[in-house]
DNA sequence: GCCGTTGATGTCAGCGCCTGTCATCAGGAT
DNA sequence: ATCCTGATGACAGGCGCTGACATCAACGGC
């Protein structure tokens, strides 16, 4: 027989969320997360780095899934063109978590430390994906741009998704694509601008 | 005669980043900045929110520069053509307070907290941005993305500009223009892949 | 000139986040 | 049988940050 009950991370990250969402992010405190799992304060911070990093378990995933699809990307692909499915297939995560996404989201909207937290997380995916299109050869500034470029459409398409309240909402990749492709009319513009002055 | 020493917000943003920098920003206490600038911590959080927010004063003339610029654009200008010149123009106030800036950027670089905040600022700017488009009748999603992609090329802009180590360093507003063109270069290259595809 | 008001600052108490350190103790290894 | 390991608990303490109240020079109306 075990001599804890399992998975002490997961009721912990269970807890947070759950108490986050019924008394707010700043109401709770750390005790009441870890009495609620059984657990001390003391052992929620050896699962997590604080209060904040509780909710942010799976970026992790999200980083992986783009870094390895911009590696599977066609050799003779350009950086917006590897970053974008890169992108969409993150979206499609997204996805399989439907539920549990919107649920966090309402609680990082609520709270502006949350979406500091949020950020430096999507820039850490910025900086992963400018590493793996560098890691194809792409120059520094561009690799960053692109790497940008992308997350950019992706944060937005997030935007879009979570604010949707329809029965049979659209699926955050779709989401995803029609951000590329507004990026796609925006940049199209420009050069158009450009050629006739 | 004044009752107080003037300029107490200065006196602590002062003595604040000095600190910081000395000693390192966590090993630096609130009531160390208050003390160095002869005021009490209480009085410190009645002029910055926390202790990371004395760092970010300048950050809301980065805001209004950005926004005055966009809505300074000609009438018949795309949102990319609004905003590349509005984030030139904030990189030339950068150049206004260049060792100020630097000396500021390298306490964030060493600080994952403060990164986080930054991060916040910008964000912040980009939505400033993406209201100013909006003013300007743009379309939601475009003005995001275009506001976003703005920031991104200042973002990239800066980082190179606080890391360039010369005698003689290229002005911040200079490696804003190089961004702005490297994201052209992109997505023309990406462009020319499709017309071919 | 008196006096009430104003506003920047000080003082104090206290909560919650987070960390360092040591103790505990069931299960596995030797 | 003994030792070791690793997850957890217990405790003390520093620091960030807030609320409440006190202080007191300057200012303005009278």
């Amino acid at each position: 027989m075990a001599r804890w009950e399992p998975d002490a991370g997961g009721r912990l990250a269970r807890a947070a969320l759950d108490l986050y969402i019924e008394h707010g992010f700043e109401r709770t405190t750390v005790a009441e997360i870890a009495e609620r799992a059984g657990l001390t304060e003391r052992t929620f911070f050896r699962y997590f780095a604080d209060k904040r990093e509780v909710l942010f378990d799976g970026s992790s995933l999200l980083e992986r899934t783009v870094v390895e699809s911009i590696g599977a990307a066609p050799d003779d692909a350009g950086p917006l063109d590897a970053v974008g499915p890169a992108v969409v297939r993150a979206g499609a995560v997204l996805d399989e978590r439907r539920e549990h996404a919107r649920r966090r989201a309402t609680v990082v909207a609520a709270n502006q430390s949350l979406q500091e937290r949020e950020l430096l997380k999507m820039a850490a995916l910025t900086e992963a994906a400018a590493e793996a299109l560098r890691g194809r050869g792409v120059d520094d500034l561009p690799a960053r741009l692109a790497a940008a470029t992308g997350v950019a459409a992706f944060s937005a398409a997030f935007a879009r998704w979570v604010a949707q309240d329809a029965a049979a909402p659209t699926p955050m990749a779709e989401h995803v694509r029609e951000a590329l492709a507004a990026l796609d009319g925006l940049t199209a513009a420009s050069a158009r601008r450009a050629a006739v002055v």
